[in-house]
DNA sequence: GCCCGGGACGAAAATATCTTTCATTCCGTG
DNA sequence: CACGGAATGAAAGATATTTTCGTCCCGGGC
């Protein structure tokens, strides 16, 4: 009795969302989070052999995870891709970019007793994985949106607490330097009295990683009722911050752990968003942005050299 | 020049033939004499477009070439798979070879006109290769002895300005997180204010990355004569900042321009030996640092809401 | 010219695989 | 400790792939 209605794609409301193609892996960890156990655990399986499991039909992933096909293809579908079929394409084209492509590094974690020389391969190794997987991951579309409404604004404000209100600043001197009218708060109260200030035509952008962080949701809630357009740059692509976002940038989220918490890698994904945010405003409105790029630099000038030798 | 080690899966002990990974054209022109003409039209379909292929059911295929399924499984065989749906996969891997084959335009600088996907990966590939240069130049010797003295430290006061001057909050927040007593300054007037408070034990740390700029130079003279430990985070191993440096960690200077000013590369550099001298303060002091840590992130937890999914 | 064997080819049945549904189980909550 | 709701898997339902089998076409022999 089932008249088939064409409900192929659009179940998870993502109707302009591309498969993935080798941001995969990223796309895993950044989903991880928000996944049932058992959802977890096949997609661990995946990112961990994507040659070993694009070899297996949907029983057989599921029997090696010990799920049901039914977990199987709803973390497919999770993971953005209409069905298991098509998650399993991807994973053989995957699979063959990593064969064509270089041998994976160190995965360890950092330890207590690692030496100092071992802490810095580690980090940098994170911290290079974490830029390749937000690349990979970034959505170009919203990208483009968000940069089109950032450089047509009127003004801009930009909210974050904790280590995201540091992105929020980067992002906020950024956007001074090439002219735009741009605010960063970090205070809650202060970030809502001012979104109420927004109208359409406005910008406003919310920092954080969890996508859960009140003092940074509220306000954005605020000017997306005030009709202004609004930016979320989170980890979570499903958390309620997205509610209230027009444009969802994700940044991807790497393994943390007791001694490498998630300010640190976290913020590394939100830096390269915020770059590429400014470097996509300062090309659309270049005529302007160059000069006032310069006159910035100029400015300071005199700051530098200043110093005198010695007592 | 990566030596990759060839991969063969001999899971099933299968004597016959391994599939062909890349090769699959070659075998098309090879086998194209012994095909009969429906077979010939199949293969010829693949080999021209193994992506658009790849999408395609087995009927699907078998329509677009005007032949049968049966043809189409076939040619499948005869290129040395089981069946169509290993063919597929093989096809999928090629597409995808295929794609990220070409992607080498990277290396350009970033144009006013370039498409905001170059932007992303320009931009990424820019920061991986900062950390990397800043991990490789790094002194672990200094570095060691930095954290050794902020490890010790009655009190660490942070200068930065600008851009830096985030860099400096970044490490302030940080070291707080695992109980240090850490102040972070960037009006130049209140650090000279505070350095003058420093005395031998406590650690003064100066991130700018020309090294010129005297808002950051002056509190660490001030501290270093003062008899504190002091460090500089710096991009020039020989300006005038490192003068009053005890501790000298360098970071690497990207290639900067236009479009990509210096604040966004360095920054990437700066953060990694911030993160680097954090998480070696916390090992030395793992005993109270780990503790702090979960205690902080225990406070905040109340700040955020569950997260759950539900459309 | 007509008949016949051999093989290409495709329609449809048979099978494998994927997807959906739905009842059960598990877990957190009041 | 019962309750509600989500997570999960068993099995039904839908698709895709493979196999089967008969038709048709071609070329050669009678």
């Amino acid at each position: 009795m089932t008249n088939d209605v064409k409900e192929i794609f659009g179940s998870a409301g993502a109707p302009p969302a591309p498969p993935a193609p080798a941001a995969l892996a990223a796309k895993v960890r950044t989903l991880a989070p928000s996944m049932t156990r058992s959802m977890q655990r096949v997609a661990e399986a995946v990112a961990d052999d994507p040659a070993g499991c694009a070899a297996l039909t949907v029983t057989g992933l599921a029997e090696l995870t010990g799920t049901s096909e039914a977990t199987v293809v709803r973390t497919a579908r999770l993971l953005g891709y209409p069905g298991y079929r098509d998650l399993r394409l991807a994973l053989a084209g995957l699979a063959a970019q990593q064969q064509s492509g270089r041998a994976p590094a160190i995965t360890t974690d950092i330890a207590v007793d690692d030496p100092i020389a071992d802490v810095v391969a580690k980090l940098a190794y994170d911290e290079q994985q974490t830029l390749a997987d937000t690349a990979a991951g970034l959505d170009t579309v919203q990208l483009a949106a968000a940069v089109t409404a950032l450089a047509g604004a009127r003004r801009t404000d930009v909210y974050g607490v904790g280590a995201s209100g540091l992105v929020a600043q980067d992002l906020t001197q950024k956007l001074l330097r090439i002219g735009l009218m741009a605010h960063a708060h970090s205070d809650p109260h202060l970030a809502v009295t001012n979104a109420v200030q927004l109208r359409s035509g406005d910008v406003a952008i919310a920092v954080t990683h969890s996508g859960t962080t009140g003092d940074v949701i509220e306000p954005l809630r605020v000017a997306f009722e005030r009709g202004a357009t609004t930016v979320a740059v989170t980890g979570r692509p499903d958390s309620p911050v997205t509610q209230y976002a027009d444009h969802v940038l994700t940044t991807s989220t790497a393994r943390e752990s007791e001694l490498r918490p998630a300010a640190m890698s976290s913020r590394t994904g939100q830096l390269l968003v915020v770059d590429c945010l400014f470097v996509g405003v300062a090309q659309r409105t270049y005529d302007a942005a160059a000069p006032a790029l310069s006159a910035s630099y100029e400015a300071l000038a005199h700051r530098h050299r200043a110093t005198r030798k010695g007592p």
